[in-house]
DNA sequence: TATGAATGAGTATTCATTCAT
DNA sequence: TATGAATGAATACTCATTCAT
């Protein structure tokens, strides 16, 4: 008779995982449409056809339950997008190029996503761990790619330079990107996509490394 | 009289002035403190002191404007550091190296400010009636990283690549990092800024070019 | 069909009557832990086991429905054990001790039905349409303990005294000693309880009487 | 610009004292028609003719620093009327009688405040920190008598008792007439008032004692 | 200029109750 | 009978803004 938390989606009924996934979709939009800290759960409620704010309340315990989970959404969104371009490249630089245009095709494909992405992880206290329970972590975090480069690197494909580094730099040139798509619109994704990449493969070849 | 908006700064007395620099600190302060979204002007007010909300707006028109003044400052602050370590510098790629360099300068030097302006733009929204006026453009804006690019680029100094790309990859590594490092908060700042400087040297160096 | 109102119980099938039994036991429980305030239809329905607070709502139409019944069980039980100690005492003067001492004993028996009583009696409001319908009037009277008082002294056990207030300070007495122990907890009940019939002992001797 | 918390009346300006008085007033009467568990701020706005809830949070940081004016407020009133009554009696047997019928003198001047008493009193969680910041002690609190009871006794003007238990006694027959009358309202408070006097002067006569 | 009182719309969350299944 | 989804009003509290003084 209580939302549940957490992960245990199982637990729940079809209804339950419609209804919430239709609040989640209306979160989604309302927050790309009028910013985080704008968004209220009787936009949410109103863009989403329901009567009152309870019935969010109903299906979520707390507002950062359904943030936590529109994060969540995205970020699977996003990653089943870069994880299937990744998986079907050969090289390391092959998949490095994969990564950063299939982060730009999610752009292109789900421009409500993005947007709503940045605005909460950069909307939300990063040291406030009432918010989202751990998840702004999985959303900032460059570890996984800080890895592929530091595996890149160990087989020889890579130049010489920091991982961590280099993983912040691609990231921070996908994101910003973002925004001035945000900001702009009218871009070419997919070139923009082709060029990042073309930086990028430049200074992580093998032979080149940090001079100074 | 009526609290006065936009940059006619010249018509407002001195103690008007030293009003609103007094109340612009505050906000800083207190957006780096507790985060846009839990930023009030009860709470600026106490910090700078004043007894009664009612001084801020009577200083500024609405909420947008005392938020743009905020952003300039910061935007003034930044610029002031950036442009003079520029200027020492002789090569287009030693200004390029500067300009990264002294960014992170700002961020170890300045950590409030720099917390300040990233909680605050992504927490106003970009295209709505009560934004900065204008100003988010300039925030997000790399137009004169572009530029600088491509007079270098003209001069011979740099190599083949998009000037608009290149900036927007650069202005995101920075930003990032700082994403990263108000996350973290124990990075070594000047380090990490030699070496995002060192990734972006790398790439743009003449000879070098996208190949694909 | 449709939940009864009332007390025609006989028109209930056993599996009604157990139903209704288990809510208002665990409304008992909830009432004495967290209070009459904080206690809501989906606390008491999660303490009693049941899936939805719409089963409570399917037997009692409405809440005054159900804390009537809460009261009715709770002064039902104090009822039994006080008739059955004072039947079995042969003098008024021992009877009256009996009732004092048997309302201690239900104190100390029954901790969680005292407290509930207690807070539910005060938490509604006496004439209000929300009422208990009557039922807050048998909470407060002492009717029973008046004709008590008058037929004792008829029968010459008793002192000069108006019964009524007799009867008011007797069973204020006792509750006041009851909101004490929830206060304090570790009172000695059997002991305050021999004290109390102890002070009315006194009081009540025949000889002795109102001087003024 | 915020509402001040705790004790330091000196503090406020002659106008927050009398909006707050106006409010407590309200939140008396509003509570003594309604019952505690009904009243909200916004009954409480509307009788004191506020046009939002929002003004009473301007002067009461929260709903328990309000309550707890309120009964302060309350206490204040009943101790005045006690402790005028009880100095002008000359023997501790006489004080009581001044005690017990000043009390009654109390309810049937300040009806309103006396329901409102007992609503909040009982209506509040006894165990509830947060509620009235340790007030809710002063009032189920007894010690008062109960040190008067042992003065009395060592003076040799009163018999032998435990001298808690026939404070809390007496306190408990107060306050279950003041039930009786909020129940029936056409009784004769002062009559009453001097009867209960009476039984008490009776059991506390000196020579008298417990006898089991 | 500056104050502080006032306004009224705003916030998330809880609630008893209804109802289709 | 029983479930759980839905409703809509209610809750205390916060906010930017206004305004008389």
């Amino acid at each position: 008779m209580k939302a549940k938390d957490g992960d245990d989606q199982d637990a729940r009924t079809f209804t339950q995982q419609a209804r919430r996934a239709q609040i989640v979709q209306a979160a989604i939009e309302t927050v790309a449409e009028v910013g985080y800290p704008n968004t209220s759960f009787s936009k949410i409620a109103q863009r989403a056809g329901l009567s009152s704010t309870g019935m969010i309340s109903y299906h979520f315990a707390r507002k950062p339950e359904l943030f936590a989970e529109v994060v969540n959404t995205i970020l699977r969104a996003a990653g089943d997008i870069t994880a299937t371009r990744m998986r079907t490249a050969a090289t390391y630089r092959a998949k490095l190029r994969a990564y950063i245009e299939s982060n730009f095709e999610f752009i292109a494909r789900h421009p409500a996503y993005t947007q709503a992405l940045v605005e909460i992880v950069t909307g939300i206290r990063f040291r406030d761990t009432t918010s989202l329970g751990g998840l702004e972590k999985a959303v900032v975090s460059v570890d996984g790619l800080t890895d592929f480069l530091s595996e890149g690197r160990a087989a020889g494909e890579f130049g010489r330079f920091d991982s961590f580094t280099m993983a912040v730099s691609i990231r921070g040139a996908i994101d910003n990107f973002l925004r001035q798509h945000m900001f702009d619109g009218d871009l070419d994704i997919a070139r923009h996509g082709r060029e990042v990449a073309d930086i990028f493969d430049l200074c992580t070849r093998p032979g080149a490394g940090a001079s100074n």
